[in-house]
DNA sequence: TACAAAAGTGGTAACGATACAATATTCGGC
DNA sequence: GCCGAATATTGTATCGTTACCACTTTTGTA
């Protein structure tokens, strides 16, 4: 491959003009300019990304992490942060640490050595060894947290208010007439999730009603976690449930459908986070959409924000979700 | 950051010697190798990948470009990507070029700048000056085609025979007693999608059916073009159809639930690409799955297999797909 | 004990680019 | 045509690492 000592041979100058033609400085005769990027041409070169890296830091790289084995989840999110990283000329690494600390920190650790320029660090629960080695890096290299899991620390933070969506579903639910919500929970190791269900409970209170434990349920956030979770609830007869994800209410739809029971007649389920498969249910789901896209985009944006003002106080985004009424209220 | 120098001047020694012990020699004294690890524990030291990658060339980078919009059909293709490549200790840069051979020439360039270990292809159609300039970085990049859009140049190719797929599927409709079997094609454009058309073409033939073009139309890969292609097919009255992709005979499925059309009684429905909402669709859809992550998985061990013995041949892995029948058959 | 081989360590030159200072060239005004 | 200013170009040091060779120390064997 060539180097830009090639160039310079082939077009007659020293490498140090051709390294200036290539960051666009004006000071140079029109036909040096011509020549070189003759050479440019000719010999197909493309600067060593490596060697400017060493002298001028910048790697235009960004690392996402991600708690979870990549899976449909993180599409959206994904595609916003692509979208906006690519458009300012950014790659990105994407890492899914599979919730397991150590691997967490080894991926940290990689991308320290990769030099990244800034890291979207989006995590399930705290873990106080890597937040204080990514406070210690954050001097570096810019961090932006998802979700509000290491609040307090003075890094950047981008979120969606879980928890005000899901109230907003309770006070909903509860102006059409419904008296007995339930829900079920998510894991409660899942700060993000653990903050719907502050909403849930809060929603409650700001309605009237009171906080039920019997018409709460723990589920694995899948179909089956979701359907065994109902199954328990249906006993207590509730006129309505609310999930921590989408998958949880497609399971509590499997069931009624099993059962035979009318929904929206008989019992509203509302989910959480829009997924595609929302609007293939029958009938289809009402849901909190979080336009993780958007979120991804406005990470990014923080991201190369923090790195034109590193000094700058650390900022926290929240952005709106909306709750959307389909069949299923 | 620290860099090298300063875990030597810590450690009492050369920075020589502290090259030798990360890449792992044998010949250094315990008590050296101890003081060593000491000083990098404490200054938190992590080699710098550039500084590194100009000498020893290895960037552990691997590039993965796509030709659409980064979407839900390529989850499971990245995913098996990424598990490899992560196994393997290389990283993945994802780029998706959104059908546009400048932006894709682009990327290719970025890559070599980046100096990527290896770039995974995938494409829509032959574009002439970016296979010629593949070809050219070929010597320095290992290349691995996905699907066998550049057949014949010679490059390390891993796809799925979805013709051969595609006939079994006709045959599969044949032997049950389908006479009139349809087809939605994609756009000719793509060369993916055109050898399943083949394979359906040549699957009549061996049936001793014959191939009639009032039974066969194309659509955008779209639910909407599935279902408006249905429509008009369905005044020809077929009794089985297949299609392209799975988004069509979704829309198909919607079609003939929107006229009071039986399936599978009335006529069978085969997709292609078992994308999740198969499971979704009432009935469930029938679909041709290709295992898409084991294909990345494949991608990924070929081009390491390419870095390690740069001159052998170049080979093309033709991995199996299965028929897979649910409701609609 | 002697002496070669092996083990352990260090010095220096790359890798390919940029920054900075230094030098060469052109230009404008008198 | 001369001189200073502006413009254009170049030489050299440097980034952090590894490769290679040279050197010192230890080990093993006759």
């Amino acid at each position: 491959m060539s180097t830009i000592y090639d160039v310079a041979k082939v077009a007659g100058v020293s490498k140090t003009t051709v390294s200036k033609i290539l960051s666009g400085s004006k000071n140079v005769r029109p036909q040096t300019l011509e020549r070189v990027n003759a050479a440019i041409k000719k010999l197909d070169y493309v600067p060593n990304c490596f060697a400017q890296g060493m002298r001028s830091a910048a790697t235009k790289t960004i690392a996402v992490l991600l708690p979870e084995q990549y899976n449909y989840g993180y599409m959206e999110l994904l595609t916003g942060i692509e979208k906006c990283a690519n458009r300012n000329g950014y790659m990105t690494f994407v890492c899914s640490t599979g919730r397991d600390g150590e691997r967490e920190m080894k991926y940290l650790k990689e991308m320290v050595r990769r030099r990244v320029d800034g890291v979207i660090y989006f995590t399930y629960r705290r873990n106080e060894k890597n937040i204080a080695y990514l406070k210690r890096i954050a001097g570096n290299i810019a961090v932006v947290v998802m979700d509000n899991v290491l609040r307090g620390e003075k890094l950047d933070t981008v979120r969606v208010n879980g928890g005000e969506l899901t109230k907003s579903a309770v006070k909903y639910l509860c102006n059409n007439g419904c008296k007995k919500i339930a829900y079920i929970k998510g894991l409660d190791e899942y700060d993000a999730t653990a903050e719907r269900f502050s909403g849930y409970a809060l929603g409650l209170k700001e309605c009237g009603l009171s906080l039920d434990n019997l018409l709460v349920e723990s589920a694995e956030f899948t179909m089956e976690g979701g359907r065994n979770a109902t199954r328990l609830l249906w006993e207590k007869k509730p006129d309505a449930i609310i999930t921590a994800t989408d998958m949880l209410a497609l399971g509590a739809l499997d069931f009624m459908e099993a059962e035979g029971v009318r929904v929206p007649q008989d019992v509203s389920i509302i989910g959480f986070d829009n997924i595609p498969l929302c609007i293939w249910s029958r009938p289809r789901l009402s849901t909190i959409s979080q336009n993780q896209e958007k979120v991804g985009e406005t990470a990014v944006q923080q991201l190369l924000a923090r790195l034109s003002e590193p000094k700058k106080e650390a900022v926290e985004l929240i952005l709106n979700g909306e709750l959307i009424l389909r069949e299923t209220t």
